[in-house]
DNA sequence: CAAAAAAATGAATTTTTATTCTTGACTTAG
DNA sequence: CTAAGTCAAGAATAAAAATTCATTTTTTTG
């Protein structure tokens, strides 16, 4: 695992598990882990895994991972992670034409993704339907087809992994 | 409605449907549809909001509501904003001894509100129960306890309205 | 193994966001 | 009606986060 990998895992573990409001915070408790790093590092981190910062409804902020709970004793991933996760290691291909986007997959895990599309309840979703390779998206048009179409794509693309 | 409630909800209304960056940006848009503020002003609605600035995937990000979706032509709630509103709505009292958080409730909405209870993750909840008027929290401490009763009051407290 | 290419990192900087502090409008109690 | 209190708003500022750019490290490939 490199260096990357074990930060951005870390960093997962630490905003989950307690409230960090500022990434100067994240930076001195990656320290006591021993992990140093600077706030430039850790911004891009942020924005890689998609970590966000909340309001806390107590007047603060607090970063929180979406979708992300601790299961038994390991990280879980939900919602968006869970969902770049999948999209980067089940699908095959992103097609479509006029308010249709077609994502084919790795056989057996279109169902998967599929509801992960779903529970993302993007608002140029109209509905979804997978078979056992193959996600049909209906979008409320064409524009929204071809954005949601970058988007995936550029989830496919970018990683995040070294 | 307050000139305050009808900026805030046009900016949901504006967050939802198109992608928006930066505060200034949303300025621009609240411009364009006749409301003018400033930055600082929106910077505080979007507290209040829980409104979210997310990497959008490509490169960029993106102002969400989290878990607001379009449903037959309304702008529905969902996950923190609804439960904020139920929080504020329903919500008859909160209190709670060592590892347990008692949430009292109008008749009725408990298993409401017990559901987006649920559905937020909070990782310091092992488990929920609700009757008809009152719901259990098990938290994973009484610290954890004492935090989220501090989240729900402050939720209570802090309308967002006029 | 060496050279080239790609990726990761941090320092400095810019950009964006949050907060503080002040002012003015509206509400309420006396 | 007026004083005290509350709330909303913006200007200025402080704080935080994102980006750029130069450098180092790692990986790939010949």
């Amino acid at each position: 695992m490199s260096a990357k990998q074990e930060r951005q895992q870390k960093i997962l573990e630490l905003i989950v598990n307690q409230p960090i409001a500022r990434q100067e915070e994240l930076s001195t408790a990656l320290k006591d882990v021993g992990i140093s790093t600077t706030q430039s590092t850790l911004s891009k981190d942020i924005k890689e895994l998609g970590v966000v910062k909340v309001p806390d409804g107590e007047g603060g902020f607090r970063y929180r991972v979406p979708g992300a709970f601790i299961g038994a004793d390991r990280l879980v991933l939900q919602g968006e992670n869970l969902l770049r996760r999948e999209l980067q290691d089940f699908v095959v291909s992103v097609d479509g034409v006029d308010h249709t986007l077609v994502v084919k997959t790795v056989t057996g895990h279109a169902q998967g993704v599929c509801e992960s599309i779903d529970q993302m309840l993007w608002p140029e979703v109209v509905g979804t339907l997978a078979g056992e390779n193959t996600i049909f998206i209906l979008c409320r048009s064409p524009e929204a087809r071809e954005n949601l179409e970058r988007v995936i794509q550029g989830q496919i693309g970018n990683t995040g992994r070294t």
